[in-house]
RNA sequence: GGUCCGUUCGUCUAGGGGUUAGGACUCAUGGUUUUCAUCCAUGCAACAGGGGUUCGAUUCCCCUACGGACUACCA
């Protein structure tokens, strides 16, 4: 050492002595010293090992809780035996080792490698490795809501005791527990994580969810009045997940469509449909006010009138005005639009769809 | 290999010496809906195995099996 040597500085283990603490979720842990090594406290370069570092830097910032994952269980009696050995026994924090997350196939610890082999993400946000550059993607980039992700993570090992699921941040405070975080690791379940988004999309009203798919309808170059895109997300948040899906789902409110389902010409495209719907065209042209109530009138008179069924009308009204086969309520639809539109489309309907 | 941790429906889990073992997600079926989705109802489906302790174990104890974590001058 005085030749300027490297060196480094190990702990000396003690032999054969028990280590025993609490761990507030898994309760006595109990290790032998045999079985720990003289683990090195400082590097050759002078930096310390985390083993040091965490034990020190806790103490000095009188930390209370030492909460972290199942991986450190088999270095916490090192740990705790760091405490003691620099005289902070008494005001050594408790512990509470997490149980893994679980990768959704099979068993093991969740990696990141796992959520670009399975096609979900594992980071909440996206990610750069700065060393290798590599690209890992995150929740918040693929529309998932903070909430709606922390509600699931939260979930994953622990539970309030009773059957409500969805929890505020400020519900969730209030409620959480170490005490009531189980033992076991839990595999992640994407199909759940979908289904917390989903309830999460649904609190949201129209307007707020018309603010946040604005980026989308910006990025496609599409345009709307503010309260006419509320009006849609209102009467389509009950089919999305995401809040993009509003736009995946109900294209049409924002352009005509460009191209007509090939199922639905094939299935409800009858010979006698043109007819029917330049007849239902002409009838909605005369509605005095162009709601969802006269409209549903207007169809439902028409119907009676021809003595048809829905079937052989409303498919094909939807296909014309939207270019699809389902969807939400058409009277809802058609109001929003407007009468010059839905008209419109109709005709330019009637024009391209060959039988 | 060694040490430590774990094991209730496919998944997340509640429960806890005597229960029809409960809920949620998924899936299936039925109802509502012009359609799809939603919503409602119903259904499928579990205490890893073996020993104890006990009048009685899924619950407590032990063993086995299986799974996982750790075993770096990483964290």
């Amino acid at each position: 050492m005085a030749a300027g040597d490297k060196y480094i500085v190990r702990v000396k283990m003690p032999r054969n002595e028990e280590v025993k603490f609490e761990d507030i979720i898994r309760g006595w842990v109990c290790v032998n010293t045999n079985n720990l090594d003289d683990k090195v406290l400082f590097k050759s370069d002078g930096m310390p090992t985390y083993h040091l570092a965490n034990v020190v830097d806790d103490y000095l910032m009188n930390i209370s809780h030492v909460i972290r994952g199942e991986e450190w269980l088999p270095s916490a009696p090192l740990h705790v035996l760091l405490y003691r050995f620099f005289g902070w026994a008494d005001e050594m924090p408790q512990f509470a080792h997490l149980p893994l997350i679980l990768r959704p196939d099979g068993n093991g610890k969740l990696s990141k490698r796992d959520g670009d082999r399975l096609g979900f993400p594992v980071f909440p946000t996206n990610w750069k490795n700065p060393e290798t550059g590599e690209q890992s993607s995150g929740y918040r980039e693929r529309g998932y809501y903070p909430g709606a992700f922390n509600n699931m993570l939260a979930f994953l090992g622990w539970n309030p005791g009773t059957t409500q699921e969805l929890f505020s941040m400020e519900e969730l405070i209030q409620a959480f527990s170490l005490e009531r975080v189980g033992k076991a690791g839990a595999k992640f379940d994407f199909d759940k994580t979908n289904w917390f988004n989903q309830q999460y999309l649904r609190m949201y009203t129209g307007i707020e969810l018309a603010t946040q798919l604005m980026p989308y309808l910006e990025a496609e170059s599409l345009e709307a009045e503010n309260e006419y895109t509320a009006q849609v997300c209102d009467l389509m948040k009950e089919r999305a997940t995401f809040v993009k899906d509003i736009l995946k789902e109900g294209r049409y409110f924002f352009e005509a469509p460009t191209s007509y389902d090939e199922k639905t010409i094939k299935k409800k495209w009858k010979e006698q449909t043109p007819a029917i719907i330049t007849e239902l065209s002409g009838l909605l042209k005369e509605l005095p006010s162009f709601d969802p109530e006269s409209i549903g009138a207007c169809f439902k008179s028409f119907l009676e009138a021809k003595e048809l069924g829905f079937g052989a009308v409303m498919p094909g009204f939807r296909l014309s005005v939207t270019g699809l086969g389902a969807g939400a309520s058409m009277n809802n639809i058609a109001a929003l639009l407007g009468k010059e539109e839905v008209l419109k489309r109709i005709e330019v309907a009637l024009n391209t769809i060959k039988k």
